[in-house]
DNA sequence: TCTTCAGATAACCCCTTAGTTAAATAACCG
DNA sequence: CGGTTATTTAACTAAGGGGTTATCTGAAGA
């Protein structure tokens, strides 16, 4: 989980253009030019793209002839969700407020003196267990075959 | 779910000394002077780092007397991780092999024409229903008073 | 072999980013 | 008012990102 993984996965993705590329390769392999198509960009643009992808291990390539189709490797995504899940306490709304409250309240008590926390441990509240029923609300279609 | 909010979201995350930032802020409100000492960096680039996590809107500031202090707001880090939320299917591990399966019969069948999926729906799979039991790795310590 | 198709590289542009130091604000303290 | 503390702004440098066009490589196929 080293730092570098999550810099190249979240720099990755950081672009709607490689977010789009990852989005289209989720419905399947498909080679650079195909790739490219959608986009108003030149050819030689989704490369560099697709190599910023592939050095952040979200894409490999295969090779058929002078083809050399790209597929989907989205294992550094889980890296990127485990560091976010760290945070899932945070953006529960219901929280929001109580949450305020805690800080002044310890605030106004005496001034902590906790400089710095690890980057890998925001060090997750107790308030929410974690694993929460919630339905994805965007619906998943029919894949594969 | 505009892209520009992935895209600010991402690209803050980006970078190592933010992602610290955040975490230090998960255990709690900050001046800029107590978010900069544990970086070697001058304090003025941690300002910027702030302004750019303020931009996405992963931080809002107070004020106390010349103080500002900094607070985590996690809101955007929900459409990220609801971004990727999409992809989780496919860093199952144990998906990995019948998806690279699929993908080839699927293209030995037919050559499918499917040029771009949506950004913002890569075409969920029907494999994994999704609300998987798995407990957090990360040993959440006990946050507030 | 000559051609064509699929991608990669190169060389270049422009703009942003991450960092620096030094100076300007802004609010408190005496 | 004058000084100290906290933070922002300015001006600058060095590096990298995203895009372009033009050129090179490499495999297929006539």
């Amino acid at each position: 989980m080293s730092t570098d993984v999550l810099d190249a996965t979240f720099a990755a993705l950081a672009d709607p253009t490689r977010r789009a590329i990852l989005a289209r390769l989720a419905a399947g392999e498909a080679t650079v030019t195909e790739l490219a198509a959608p986009f108003e960009m030149s050819q030689p643009a989704v490369s560099k793209h697709l190599k910023v992808l592939e050095r952040a291990g979200l894409v490999s390539r295969g090779r058929d002839a002078q083809r050399r189709p790209c597929r989907l490797e989205a294992r550094p995504l889980k890296a990127a969700t485990d560091w976010l899940e760290n945070y899932r306490d945070y953006w529960e709304e219901s929280y929001q407020r109580l949450d305020a409250l805690l800080t002044e309240l310890k605030d106004r008590d005496a001034r902590l003196p906790d400089p710095h926390a690890d980057e890998t441990a925001p060090a997750a509240g107790s308030r929410n267990p974690k694993p929460d029923g919630t339905p994805r609300t965007d619906g998943p279609g029919s894949r594969g075959a």
